[in-house]
DNA sequence: CGTGAAAGTTTGATTGT
DNA sequence: ACAATCAAACTTTCACG
């Protein structure tokens, strides 16, 4: 499910360093930088979107422009190890468009959620609609956060 | 250094909500979903890009198709509050690729680290390079992430 | 904002290595 | 199996109404 056992070599990782930070250079223009034809990195580029190590293209929206002016972490800790809680919340926090990211860690916490709210009155509203209201959180703690130094999906590609 | 103001329309967030789940869409595609010719979407999605509403557009690369298969949430408080140990430590965040993300949080501790590696051993490496090697770090703990439950820099919209 | 023509980009068939 | 070329299809761009 992760991915298809399929080697990548050195021209897949570059191109993949490239559009990574920006995805919409053209072909020619990556072929270019990697000594490639555009249709041969077409082919690559095609080849990782379908085997999935490019999941998707987006783009990245600053929350600060659309009013999401508070970002938070919160460390949750559910009531049990009842596997049906865990879905439950898991779904939940899929499901949730204020919720950015969010983890399932080892130690004393289950999860690590990142929401965005526009202020604390919606923080507020947020943690009590998706911590306390289901019934399956036995403890949370938000830790609002007053600075991004950074924040992106980039991964570390080997030679880079 | 945000973004100066500028009051984005329904419009705009709707084209915002397509675009920051598929930044590949021809614009003629995504003029038809919000009703306007392919001009009208290009003028203003180059206009939220000039503004810095659309910070960038990015492929979103699959950490564990490139051997990224260990990730852990790191919370670090610094030894005290001298501003150039913050900033030093800011700047080596920002400068690791294996940093996927880094904020600073109030309360006990300092900052939250989202850390990509590609197994324990290299965790520890990094760990030593980042937190310990420098001295300006307490303490730190590691959350390593079991699972990645959702992960993305979608920001919610208003009216979706 | 829409139209439409020009410029640029992507696609895929073909051929060669 | 992979790469280059080239022509057709599609997309983006931009001047004008």
């Amino acid at each position: 499910m992760p991915s298809p056992s399929y080697v990548l070599d050195q021209l897949d990782y570059l191109l993949l360093s490239l559009v990574q930070h920006d995805a919409r250079r053209p072909l020619h223009e990556l072929g270019d930088e990697v000594g490639l034809s555009p249709s041969a990195v077409q082919r690559r580029l095609n080849r990782l979107r379908q085997r999935g190590v490019i999941r998707s293209e987006v783009a990245v929206v600053e929350p600060r422009s659309v009013g999401a002016d508070l970002m938070a972490v919160v460390l949750v800790a559910l009531i049990d190890d009842d596997a049906e809680h865990h879905a439950a919340f898991r779904e939940l926090m899929r499901a949730e468009p204020a919720v950015q990211q969010c983890y399932t860690i080892m130690g004393q916490w289950d999860y690590v959620v990142v929401l965005l709210a526009s202020d604390i009155a919606e923080n507020r509203r947020l943690s009590a609609r998706l911590f306390v209201a289901p019934g399956t959180v036995r403890r949370y703690e938000t830790l609002p956060a007053f600075e991004v130094v950074k924040a992106g999906l980039t991964v570390p590609l080997p030679g880079s």
